[in-house]
DNA sequence: GCTACGTTTCCTGTTT
DNA sequence: CAAACAGGAAACGTAG
């Protein structure tokens, strides 16, 4: 396996997407595609442009940090370059949240290069971080890293609670609130309000189905699971207007203004 | 193994 | 006519 997966979602982000259901990328990604496709996420090293933003999703979920307060444009980086990032270089660019940054990069870094039995933990960036486990950078020489203490335990226990990625409200809200990686997917139509309208609803589901590695995943199947969120109210009904829906009270960290 | 949750898949009917 | 929208029902995968 040769070609690095993202690259091609990338390209997908990029270019227009036939309406097709085919399966864009798993299939030259996985030549016997098992379901497990994740060997490539276990060395951040390796990750695109892209599985970097998705990381930084992941883990702005997993802390509950609002996306809002992150400066995405200073992520706009490949997993080297992201990789080779001081200690001080994350605080610089993204304030308190680069403390948690950089353990979990760390973290991760840590466990490529141990690589840990990459199948068995079906590697996904946002899997390891356990705030009682901490790690000192590896690639760099970071003078006095305030709580980060040395910690020389082999990266055994690491199959932690996943705490199940994003669900899909957020990863739209995500894409929402990423314009400078969301190219013309989903739009806003009331910012306030939080009133948005799907562009291009079957390259969202595309991203969806990549996301949760699903290749056939669809908008029909997908508007199904945004439906159900009428009930839960982190959807609003918004009716006569197509491919439009509004964030409802139980929805989070939409808001230009929401801390 | 069992349960709960959040979808995913499928489907029939309605609306735009 | 082709997409979306509506929901019911059931299957699924994962976490606990």
């Amino acid at each position: 396996m040769s070609v690095t997966p993202s690259c091609i979602l990338d390209s997908q982000l990029t270019t227009t997407w036939g309406p097709s259901n085919s399966y864009p990328d798993v299939s030259t990604v996985v030549t016997g595609y098992t379901g497990r496709l994740w060997p490539r996420d276990s060395q951040p090293q390796f990750w695109t442009k892209f599985q970097v933003w998705e990381w930084l999703q992941q883990v702005v979920d997993m802390h509950q940090i609002d996306a809002s307060n992150i400066p995405f444009q200073n992520f706009d980086i490949d997993g080297h370059q992201l990789c080779s990032l001081s200690y001080q270089d994350f605080i610089r660019a993204a304030g308190s949240v680069g403390h948690i940054l950089f353990q979990s990069i760390t973290e991760l870094k840590w466990g490529g290069q141990y690589h840990v039995d990459v199948e068995q933990l079906d590697l996904k960036p946002e899997y390891i971080y356990d705030p009682s486990i901490h790690l000192a950078p590896v690639a760099s020489p970071t003078p006095s890293s305030p709580e980060i203490k040395r910690s020389c335990s082999r990266p055994h226990q690491v199959k932690k609670h996943n705490p199940r990625g994003t669900h899909l409200w957020e990863f739209i809200r995500d894409i929402l609130l990423n314009p400078e990686r969301n190219p013309g997917l989903i739009k806003w139509e009331d910012r306030a309000e939080g009133v948005f309208r799907f562009l291009k609803s079957e390259a969202v589901a595309q991203l969806w189905g990549k996301k949760k590695n699903n290749s056939s995943m669809t908008y029909e199947k997908l508007s199904r699971a945004m439906r159900y969120y009428y009930k839960r109210e982190i959807l609003e009904r918004v009716d006569g207007r197509r491919l439009v829906y509004k964030f409802g009270r139980n929805a989070r960290g939409w808001r230009e203004s929401e801390k």
